[in-house]
DNA sequence: CGTTCCTTTGAAACCAATCAATAATGGTGG
DNA sequence: CCACCATTATTGATTGGTTTCAAAGGAACG
């Protein structure tokens, strides 16, 4: 732990992985000045929009979502503090997905340029975020496989897991023991997992039934969660990821990293 | 169109959408040096195996894949030349997907320290790359969308479509007309689209009998292309990658593009 | 205190999986 | 070049998981 007081939900994140030089959080402070709070259900972005933004989450949960000709929707992932979302923007100059707000949330937003400049100048800084994406095509692959290959009681097995491996990384706070909040409805599952509200709600009270999870109001307890990780053939890929192939933290341009410390 | 005598497989794919600089052409083709070939059906690597190489496909065809504990298989992307695969390699020091040859192929492999110290001198090749990697998220977003929410027919007509695009970019001699050469079984079209091989089959019949396709052997015929994109709710996001945002091709260590190639 | 959205439940229809068996194809060695 | 074998493609009958349609009960919210 070292440099100035942390505030840039992004910092906090990448920090979880990497010990962060001062340039490094300084830099990255400053993709989150401009935040802005979201309410519940709104839509910050949507598909095709023409925007040269990336949006970081600072607070609450969101969602991206693609909506089909015939107006059916597959949510895609969920979002959480500290997530850079919209990477889209990047490769087409627009939205590639609508971005919704699931709880209250705050986002900062900010021009693509400046992760130019970031890459420039940061190549470690750039070469962790070409991990993260490198992570998230993997746990894309695994919902994938998730939806291609089984069935309702372990797609929904899956979402759950996934969303507390989540959420025990990135807000320990938000779980206790295998409970945590569910701020969406059964359909928002259904649009999720592919399938229809109605079958979701009839899977979750059997699952119920088999002792797998209790619910709540809006919380979720995984009961068995033994039982659910071999019934969704879970595997959780976010417990660590590799941070040693990562160029040196200061390029030649700065002192290294003690010297800079040292010099406060 | 500049530089030495192109040979790299990457290369060739990174400059139909950036031209490179000398510098940059000669990396890539660096992370080449050391090919060989794979015979068709043989495993390159398999899921959760250590390694710290990552791939480029310099020819032919290969699939990642995923094997879920009750034995079920699959597919998440299909891979053609000048793909660079294995990204979670990055991500966990270890392989994160089953690779496996289509066809007889040609593969370069490298240690990732290579990308380390690509990422730290040619910061627009890393954003190059990022932009990519952003690229390949939406790809599988549409496939996430495709399997969760459409029937049969969709998702293979999907997997055609998405297929054709792609080889209309990178090996554009492959495909006349509507017509491709698919090397795979329908069983392997099946693990593509979370269909048993049955299913495959009744429904190629289905959409032969329809005049939406025709098959010849090992080649598909596309014969009513527009009626696919709508039944697949099909959207081409492979036509532009937008790189205006990438830093200017030369960072300060060397002289402007113009220069060096006047010096030559 | 009504309105709206969400959850729950039932019945029927449907798409795709499974089980099973036969035909076609492709590759191999004699 | 042909016979043989293994793999792939095809077809039928049946089963089953999921969707659709429909409606009623709850919960949240202004």
């Amino acid at each position: 732990m070292m440099g100035p007081a942390m505030t840039s939900a992004l910092a906090k994140r990448l920090r979880s992985y990497l010990d962060l030089t001062t340039t490094e959080i300084d830099t990255l402070d400053l993709l989150e000045r401009q935040r802005r709070p979201v309410a519940a259900g709104e839509v910050l972005m949507r598909e095709g929009e023409l925007t040269d933004r990336l949006v970081i989450i600072v607070d609450g949960w969101m969602h991206s979502s693609l909506t089909l000709p015939d107006g059916s929707r597959q949510i895609l992932q969920l979002h959480f503090p500290g997530d850079l979302v919209g990477l889209s923007t990047l490769a087409w100059g627009m939205s590639g997905n609508t971005l919704t707000a699931v709880s209250t949330c705050t986002v900062a937003t900010f021009p693509q340029e400046e992760l130019t400049q970031l890459f420039r100048t940061l190549p470690r800084l750039a070469a962790l975020f070409y991990t993260i994406a490198a992570a998230e095509q993997v746990s894309f692959s695994d919902r994938l496989a998730s939806l291609g290959q089984t069935d309702a009681r372990a797609r929904i097995a899956n979402l759950f897991l996934d969303i507390i491996s989540r959420l025990r990384i990135g807000m320990p706070e938000a779980v206790t023991g295998g409970r945590f909040e569910l701020p969406v409805t059964q359909s928002d599952i259904g649009a999720a997992t592919g399938l229809t509200k109605v079958h979701v709600n009839r899977t979750l009270r059997r699952m119920e039934e088999e002792a797998l999870i209790e619910r709540e109001g809006r919380s979720v307890v995984l009961i068995d969660e033994k039982a659910l990780v071999r019934i969704a053939g879970f595997r959780d890929r976010l417990r660590h990821i590799a941070t040693e192939w990562l160029p040196s933290p200061t390029p030649r341009q700065s002192p290294p990293l003690m010297e800079v410390v040292a010099a406060r």
